[in-house]
RNA sequence: GGAGGGAUGCCCGAGUGGCUAAAGGGGGCGGACUGUAAAUCCGCUGGCGUACGCCUACGUUGGUUCGAAUCCAACUCCCUCCA
């Protein structure tokens, strides 16, 4: 059992998976501040759910006066993890890389303090030294520590040389790169800790051997589980794709809904992970039964909302959903799509509108959302695939529609 | 350099001349049940059109044929074995 706060509380949380050497790192926790880091790839323009855990890791750091560090992959976004992955990653340009650089960072400050201080958090860019590297130096520098058999044996390499899909040169050179960083990162921050998911283990580990072996420190790696649902599934997809941190990728309304819509078996553990309600109350929650833990699921909700978005707009969202789902009502806050006014004037068939405002991707499919029985205008099933919607159907200033239990929006004419 | 195998819809994977917008599964969407859960069951799942219909699609380009995902040729990429 770890005596450092920080441990403690981790492990406690569920956050822990594995860790390098326990005891030692638990030590140095108690002797001082320690920073740590877990490196982030910029492949989209916004993290999601599924880097949730690395950055309530951070967070938690932050919390027993460590120093969290957040490495962000823009030299190593050139290149791709290969580990578990089927195929090789797309290669991108340096504009995407940027893009979604300044996109990551936004989420990350929402989370961590970047105060300046001795726990305030640090955003650091490989870029700025792996693009500078030269590759015979490098070479007689770092590669002289790795053996390619063990490389192979890492399970992330193996299972790609077992695939039919092969391992280029290029992806396989990622381990000593990310090794590479950890090395970067102790030198020039004092960092003394990798952290990351469970798949990060083998890339973690020769980390550790590489500023063994030329710099004579011990360091450490800590490892999170690898989340899926309690029925199995990925963490971190939704109905429609990505649950995304960002408010421009993802309304702050679904990502409400994400969390309301948790799994039962998944309540507590998501409340311990992903809220900073003290254990005892998350406990409480989980306990919940039937028709109850709806309660703890608001609450899990609003809770991860307003870490990531405020509190004020999980707040919003909460009271969206209630007015939304126990009143049935139409709230001016669900979102809004504007339609022409003398489109709506003329008449326009239901499955045309439900075109126009996105609910359906195309006629067809709008038009098998009505066959399905899954279409309502003003929450009244369409029944009628040549139904038109017109002025007459305004309702307070707008139309609702809804495609499905879960899905509405607002057409208002302008 | 040589020999062989492969490329099918969002994914996996059948299909070896017309009955194929293409079996089956997964995923997704909708419905029932419920608690805005899970599990289960049912329906739908290329685009356009109210519809008999039209268009696009089985790696690429050409060809054979009344007719091709299916046959032929060349090309591209991937895999396996040999050198």
């Amino acid at each position: 059992m770890p005596q450092s706060e920080f441990l403690r509380e981790a492990e406690a949380r569920g956050f822990i998976f594995q860790c390098t050497d326990m005891e030692a790192l638990d030590a140095a926790m108690q002797a001082g501040p320690v920073a740590g880091y877990i490196g982030f790839d910029p492949t989209a323009d916004s993290l999601h759910v599924g880097s949730l855990i690395q950055i309530m890791m951070l967070r938690l750091l932050q919390k027993h006066g460590h120093r969290p560090v957040a490495l962000l992959g823009g030299g190593t976004a050139r290149i791709g993890d290969p580990s578990f992955r089927e195929e090789a990653r797309m290669l991108m340009t340096g504009d995407t890389i940027a893009a979604n650089l300044r996109g990551i960072e936004g989420s990350l400050r929402q989370y961590l303090s970047f105060a300046d201080d001795t726990t305030g958090a640090v955003l650091a860019n490989n870029a700025d030294w792996l693009d500078r590297l030269s590759y015979i130096d490098l070479l007689r520098d770092v590669g002289v520590h790795f053996s390619v058999n063990r490389m192979l044996s890492f399970d992330s390499v193996r299972s790609r040389l077992e695939r039919e899909q092969g391992l280029t040169f290029l992806e396989f050179n990622y381990s000593i790169l990310q090794s590479y960083d950890f090395r970067e990162l102790n030198r020039t921050l004092g960092v003394t800790l990798q952290m990351g998911g469970s798949d990060q283990w083998g890339n973690i580990v020769s980390g550790i051997d590489l500023v063994r072996r030329t710099d004579q420190k011990q360091v450490f790696g800590l490892t999170t589980p690898l989340l899926t649902t309690a029925s199995g599934a990925k963490m971190g997809k939704s109905a429609r794709g990505a649950v995304w941190l960002s408010a421009d990728k993802l309304p702050v309304f679904e990502y409400w809904q994400f969390w309301r819509n948790t799994e039962d078996a998944d309540v507590g553990r998501f409340l311990r992970l992903f809220t900073d309600l003290p254990l005892a109350e998350c406990d409480r929650l989980a306990a919940l039964r039937d028709a109850e833990i709806n309660e703890a699921k608001k609450i899990l909700a609003t809770e991860a909302t307003a870490l990531c978005h405020g509190r004020a707009a999980a707040e919003a969202a909460a009271e969206a959903a209630r007015r939304t789902f126990e009143e049935g009502a139409a709230p001016a806050d669900l979102p809004t799509r504007p339609i022409p006014a003398a489109v709506l004037a003329a008449g326009i068939p239901a499955f045309r509108l439900f075109v126009e405002s996105g609910m359906a991707a195309s006629n067809g499919e709008a038009r098998r959302l009505i066959r399905g029985g899954g279409a309502r205008v003003n929450d009244v099933p369409v029944r009628d695939e040549g139904a038109v919607v017109s002025i007459a159907d305004l309702t307070d200033g707008a139309i609702k529609l809804s495609s499905g239990r879960k899905h509405h929006l607002l057409v208002r004419p302008e």
